[in-house]
DNA sequence: ATGGTAGACCTTCTA
């Protein structure tokens, strides 16, 4: 089974480019971040049409998440535990039953920019309350994959130029030591776990010539559980996506869980 | 040089 997580920049806006790459590349489940369409406005008939099952947790104008899967899942949870005055659409979840139920988490961890405002303390807070129902779906001791875009560098080796980000929302020292905490639960980044793994990004920046340069930041994540991280296979980062035609600025991730 | 681009949308916010 492959789970794929790629944070689109608007559905609408991309949708020839993010059909085109289900055609070609055809995971068995993708978690989608950054629709910034309401439920209504999801282009789930596109999908549909490609054999997949859609559920939408959408938002006007931002945020918003969908989780796509060709295998039918049920057990669909809208939002992440934690907040009831919570309004942003950043967290879908499921159960796949497949050849073996897999628990599939699809996120989109707050930016936080800039530091020092009522942002970084809700990106804070957004993290705390991840670890806290991270730390509840640990205890099923089942196969748990949680996906998404993280708005997290989490080393020094995920960024061009470590120094040029010690003061952002993404790479501040809370920041991280937070995304440790989540991991520090026993989830395993799959990226850095899968044999053959190259340093890699997943975003560059559309402004000041970033793509070109190669300054690029490491923030779509898969994290598995112990009962995950036993099947996993090959992670690979599309890369060459960030070059097409009208692109996202982040690229999709792809793991593979040897089901 | 505090720039640059992209998307949604009421003209500014978010990233």
């Amino acid at each position: 089974m492959r789970i794929a997580t790629w944070n689109v920049n608007s559905i609408n806006a991309r949708l020839d480019t993010v059909v085109a790459w289900f055609e070609a590349v055809a995971p068995d489940v993708a978690c989608l971040q950054e629709i910034k369409c309401i439920d209504e406005k999801f282009p789930t008939e596109a999908f549909e049409r490609l054999g997949y099952n859609v559920a939408v947790h959408g938002q006007k104008s931002y945020n918003g998440v969908a989780l796509l899967s060709k295998i039918p899942f049920e057990d669909v949870r809208r939002g992440l535990p934690g907040d009831d005055n919570d309004q942003q659409a950043r967290y879908i979840e499921a159960v796949i039953y497949g050849a073996r139920p897999v628990r599939i988490a699809g996120i989109y961890l707050p930016n936080g920019n800039p530091v020092g405002t009522e942002k970084y303390d809700y990106k804070m807070a957004w993290m705390a309350r991840l670890e806290a129902h991270a730390r509840d779906l640990m205890t099923l001791e089942e196969p748990l994959v949680i996906a998404g875009d993280y708005n997290v560098i989490a080393e020094p080796a995920d960024v061009y130029d470590p120094a040029a980000w010690i003061g952002d929302a993404l790479y501040q020292p809370r920041t991280r030591a937070a995304l440790r905490a989540l991991k520090n639960l026993g989830l395993t980044d799959a990226y850095t776990a899968a044999d053959g793994a190259a340093a890699g990004y997943t975003f560059w920046d559309y402004q000041a010539g970033a793509w070109p340069k190669n300054h690029g930041i490491r923030i779509d994540h898969l994290l598995l559980s112990p009962q995950a991280a036993d099947l996993l296979g090959e992670v690979t980062i599309h890369r060459d996506v960030r070059a097409g035609m009208k692109p996202s600025d982040h690229v999709p991730v792809v793991a593979e869980l040897k089901l």
